[in-house]
DNA sequence: CCGACGTCCTGCTAGC
DNA sequence: TGCTAGCAGGACGTCG
């Protein structure tokens, strides 16, 4: 479910909540995450203060006092959230955290392809993270973001999606973000001019900007840390919208199945761009 | 090495 | 009305 609008709309709902609490103690439910829950975790998490809670990429930092983080990631179906501990958990509850106030840090995962870790060092955090993403897309450079490109023959849709070329996107900014650069999905990076890389690097900004606006989309499942729906799907220009006119050309958004996922485009809009010889 | 594809899991719904 | 195949905001391992 979430991307990177949907989970900093998470970590900036969960922040005033969480920072300053003092863990108590955690449990976890019998039903295993992507990544299991150890049971020892929570003797180190237990009696630790939440120092910090901060999102890179599609993950979401918690810093402890004393150099230790619970690292955590929603997959598809993840909801993190900050609830009385007297409120009865909702089914799919899979981790609970008792803080210091009377609430609890819940992570509840349908699906259950969403994890929660516990991190010792800092530097543990760094290489997790370092061996994983790229640049936030606000931090792309765009003379290495075009080079990125250019030395792939992957379809621009499954560059898009590599965490490793840019953290965040997923599925539904990826369309989003080349209908609004006005690029076909399918085109080959290394057949992008350096105009079309910087028309697709500003068009994933203002999409991602926008959609964190809105706190989001929600299509199924999303809630952000406060419970909330998000907005963003009233906006979205192509993401399931196939059979639908195009608002911007009328003709109508089509749907492919691409590096394995969905993929909706407008073929009025993002044609491709002929190669002279 | 790179890129395409299957797998993990549950729930909802489009279409028969 | 009732059933079921197929699909869903992701990441990662494997195969060619």
């Amino acid at each position: 479910m979430p991307e990177l609008p949907e989970v900093e709309t998470v970590v900036r709902d969960l922040r005033p909540a969480l920072v300053g609490r003092i863990v108590r103690s955690a449990a976890a439910g019998p039903l295993a995450l992507r990544v299991p829950w150890r049971g020892e975790w929570a003797a180190l998490v237990a009696g630790a203060t939440i120092t910090a809670i901060r999102r890179r990429g599609k993950w979401i930092l918690i810093d402890l006092q004393g150099g230790g983080a619970l690292l955590g990631h929603l997959g598809m179906t993840g909801q993190l959230r900050v609830l009385r501990a007297d409120e009865p958990a909702e089914s799919h509850t899979h981790l609970s955290f008792t803080l210091d106030d009377g609430h609890e840090l819940r992570f509840r995962d349908i699906r259950r392809f969403g994890s929660f870790q516990y991190l010792a060092a800092a530097s543990d955090l760094d290489t997790f993270i370092g061996e994983r993403l790229g640049p936030e897309p606000w931090d792309l450079q765009p003379a290495s973001w075009y080079r990125d490109l250019r030395s792939s023959r992957r379809p621009l849709k499954a560059l898009l999606l590599d965490q490793a070329v840019v953290a965040g996107v997923g599925n539904i900014y990826a369309d989003e973000s080349l209908f609004a650069a006005r690029l076909p999905p399918r085109q080959r990076g290394a057949l992008t001019t350096r105009v079309q890389a910087e028309r697709l690097r500003l068009a994933i900004l203002a999409t991602l900007d926008q959609a964190i606006a809105a706190r989001g989309s929600t299509i199924r499942n999303y809630v952000g840390g406060s419970g909330l729906e998000g907005g963003f799907q009233h906006e979205h220009r192509v993401y399931a919208r196939a059979g639908k006119a195009c608002l911007v050309c009328g003709e109508l958004i089509h749907m492919m199945r691409l590096a394995g996922r969905s993929t909706h485009w407008c073929p009025g809009c993002q044609r491709s761009s002929r190669v002279r010889s």
